[in-house]
DNA sequence: TCATAGGAACCGACCGGTCGGTCTTGTTTA
DNA sequence: TAAACAAGACCGACCGGTCGGTTCCTATGA
């Protein structure tokens, strides 16, 4: 049983984000959020102003905790072809994994549409991404790696790439060894770019 | 002013279209529908049994366009990769004109994953879209098109390469020339399939 | 060591408002 | 005149959020 201020808070965004990611943000009520972490209202809005901050307070965590996988995984890698490779792979974990919650994707993505605050906080970060993936992908053409093309272009392909795997892999997750599938596609995509082709 | 039954039934699912591709599903009342079609809500329930009724009718109606449009562009292309080519400009089409609502796209997508009946619906069309892809691919390889790659796999990029970009796209549609980038990219795509790269 | 004060954490009945949907009544049309 | 169509007042359920009150923790001081 939580005790402190912090795992109360953690305590009530965990089972939120769960429920949010099961069934959506209109249809999770505040009510069911506090049934399910254990808590009272009056606790909820103790911890929170209100329901929507809660999401806005998800989707930052969320993003962070993107964030920093991407960062290690490109530290780790030799050269730009290697780190697209782990980055599908960390796409590919999480997939797989149940307690990253893809479904708030998906979520987060439309109410960005229709939210300001939302979108606000959420474009930012999807715009250096692009501008991230346009500057790994003129180095991997500097170093020789990659052959010429438009770096604008290649990364918004990338993009896609994972943005529609992601929510293909959500639609019908059981059908296809998505790790295998997402490996197998960057794979061709680099194929695509690489300067030697046989 | 719409006179015959199915001009109201029309009136009133355009509006609606609208108004979901705006605003969201949830969030769009019924009594806003009917004013902004200029029916009474007696007249809605007249034409429809429900408001999630009238949402997968919509979802039909959009999915029976995608067919038609589709047939009719892989119809009038000689070769596989032109046929491809042709999907893209149509996708890109869809991106810039407002009135194929865009925005009704994730409104689906987010509702498919809670909504039995809507999965149901929306599903199968994909699973048939994954697999003509798949057979066209087939195709461009044995025609000598494409070189030895797994049709599987290069169906899932391609797939995934339109429902990314149209995420982008809805995201942040000032930005890019989304038209170009698709194009660019669904060339960079075929470079990567290519037989006879240089 | 213990009495006590004060604030943080928590409780849950309750409120105003909205929503999808119903129902009665009136109107048009064939 | 019967059937189809349309109007909009109305209903109950529910939702996010509030509020007055209680419990628990800890700090203080004598």
């Amino acid at each position: 049983m939580p005790r402190s201020r912090e795992d109360t808070r953690q305590h009530i965004l965990r089972n939120a984000e769960r429920l949010f990611a099961a069934g959506g943000y209109d249809a999770t009520g505040v009510a069911e959020i506090c049934r399910s972490a254990g808590v009272s209202k009056g606790a909820f809005y103790h911890h929170f102003a209100s329901k929507h901050e809660l999401f806005l307070e998800l989707l930052d965590t969320w993003l962070a905790a993107l964030d920093a996988s991407f960062a290690s995984a490109v530290q780790q890698a030799a050269d730009v072809p290697t780190a697209l490779r782990r980055m599908a792979d960390l796409v590919a974990e999480g997939i797989r994994r149940p307690e990253v919650r893809l479904g708030l994707f998906v979520e987060f993505w439309a109410h960005a549409q229709r939210d300001p605050l939302i979108w606000e906080r959420a474009v930012d970060p999807y715009r250096r991404y692009l501008t991230y993936f346009e500057r790994l992908i003129g180095q991997g053409i500097e170093q020789g790696d990659f052959r010429q093309a438009s770096p604008r272009v290649s990364a918004v392909l990338l993009t896609s790439t994972a943005l529609g795997m992601l929510m293909q892999a959500q639609f019908v997750p059981e059908d296809e060894e998505w790790g295998e599938t997402l490996r197998a596609t960057v794979g061709l995509l680099l194929d695509g770019l690489r300067e030697d082709r046989q």
